[in-house]
DNA sequence: TGCCCGATTAACT
DNA sequence: GTTAATCGGGCAA
């Protein structure tokens, strides 16, 4: 049986946490499936929520680490995040694309779709695939209804330049498992 | 207060 | 390739 990921896991930098997240699996109420998919924001990053200190919408990330923080996105859609590393330290890894695995039907019901590759490729999507609002900001991860196992298998984790954002842009620190059909964007093959 | 912008997506031309 | 949908944060006045 995979081992549940504790807040131990999380309490370590967003650069540690984040490409050790890409293969693990991630259900909400039983629906969702494995990572494929993540970025890396910290709170000295210009491009992060947390960058210019706390605010309503930002306070679930200057707390512990191991809990859910959940945006609204250009006031349409939702976005989830893990909040990492110590305590008041302000730095999460947003979540951006599943493999799905569980719940198939479900997600397809809730996002109109029978494309199961277009379900959780995106932020947006995921969110909207797993039943996740603003409602669930501020959750444990260790709790229902969320469910995070490690991942069994040995997975090929490649970086890139994050999606979306236009600070910090160099940055290499989006990662996703090398070749996954549901990658939101293929990654940069090199040449 | 008012204005601009954003860690997005789908539906256009 | 472009654009609309839609709302909180940040900053100027």
């Amino acid at each position: 049986m995979p081992k549940r990921l504790t807040n131990r896991f999380f309490a370590r930098s967003v650069h540690e946490v984040a490409p050790d997240l890409i293969g693990a699996t991630l259900l909400f109420a039983g629906v969702g499936g494995r990572v494929v998919e993540v970025e890396a924001y910290h709170h000295t990053d210009p491009a992060a929520h947390s960058y210019r200190g706390p605010t309503e919408r930002n306070s679930v990330m200057f707390g512990p680490p191991g809990y859910a923080y959940v945006y609204r996105s250009y006031g349409i859609h939702w976005c989830l995040n893990f909040v990492c590393e110590p305590e008041g330290s302000a730095s999460a890894v947003l979540i951006r694309a599943l493999a799905p695995t569980a719940g198939l039907p479900v997600m397809r019901r809730r996002r109109g779709l029978a494309e199961a590759r277009l379900l959780c490729s995106g932020p947006g999507r995921l969110c909207e695939a797993l039943g996740i609002t603003g409602r669930h900001n501020g959750l444990a991860l260790d709790a229902a209804p969320f469910a995070l196992l490690a991942r069994q298998d040995a997975v090929e984790v490649i970086a890139g330049p994050r999606i979306g954002v236009t600070k910090a842009v160099d940055k290499p620190w989006r990662y996703g498992e090398k070749d996954s059909r549901f990658l939101s964007k293929p990654f940069k093959r090199k040449a």
